[in-house]
DNA sequence: TACTTACTTAAAGTTTACTTTAAGGCTAAC
DNA sequence: GTTAGCCTTAAAGTAAACTTTAAGTAAGTA
């Protein structure tokens, strides 16, 4: 089973133009050509996509994942290497999904807040429910205690 | 307790330089300055710095939370919109560390696969691990499946 | 045959969020 | 009195990842 530029493109929400300028970068050196000059994308192409848009997702920048491919084309004297780039991303993965939980709390504290807002008719009353205000101070005095021991 | 604009510049993680430009682009409208013109940055400015730094770390741009920041400043007539515009980033969160997830499964799967290259010395030998073979097949034939079903 | 889809090169343009440069001036602390 | 840190405006520069434009060609499908 083959695939068309078109055809990858509409299933991974990419452009065609995207894909031809993956390629150009070469990040796609297992993409072959047909006798007339149509890209031929196979399943295995699919997975390498589906890594290239998992790294950038993780926040790598092309050039970088263009370093990983390029390993990859080398062959078994760089599989340390990779596998030691793929531990750093987990690493790094890893705090970033921690950042997004300590900004999902500060969200959830804001929802709170503002329901609270709503329901009281001002921003002015919310300080009369004690239990927000000790969120507050749960999500915010850690930060900024920090600063005011330090300054 | 109040701070110079160095003092926050390095608790945030932020240059000065950053910190006026926030100024400049109205998404410190708090910050007052002193008789001498130096800016004055009270707790509470530290807070607005902090959601500031949550919602961008969410992939919000800063015209967008410029918006919000201009919604506060108009006072309790927007707080519905900014109630909504809270739950709204809460899915957008969500969404994010679902797809955070699903990275790192596919990052995890990459790290077990290069450990296994590694012990066995070469990638072509890694396919005679029949377990990673189909923990590939979990995490990879979902999304060629749907590939293939619909071209 | 007409239409869709694909191909090429090469350069210019876009967006966001800064960063840098320039050039000069004020003020508080040592 | 000098140094460190702060201030101003205004414009130019940077990086990343595309996107767009131009201009022409070729192959496969209805």
């Amino acid at each position: 089973m083959t695939y068309s530029i078109g055809q990858v493109a509409k299933r991974l929400g990419l452009t065609t133009h995207t894909l031809r300028y993956y390629d150009k970068e070469g990040l796609l050196p297992s993409v072959h050509k047909s006798s007339s000059g149509l890209r031929i994308f196979t399943e295995k192409d699919l997975e390498w996509l589906i890594i290239i848009e998992c790294l950038k997702g993780c926040g790598m920048h092309l050039k970088d994942i263009k370093h990983y491919i390029d390993m990859c084309m080398q062959g078994d004297s760089t599989i340390a290497e990779r596998l030691a780039m793929f531990k750093k991303q987990k690493e790094h993965l890893a705090l970033q999904m921690e950042q997004l939980q300590a900004h999902m709390e500060k969200i959830d504290y804001k929802i709170a807040y503002y329901t609270e807002a709503a329901k009281r008719g001002s921003i002015d009353a919310v300080q009369y429910n004690k239990c927000l205000m000790k969120e507050k101070e749960r999500i915010f005095g850690q930060t900024i205690k920090k600063l005011t021991e330090e300054a």
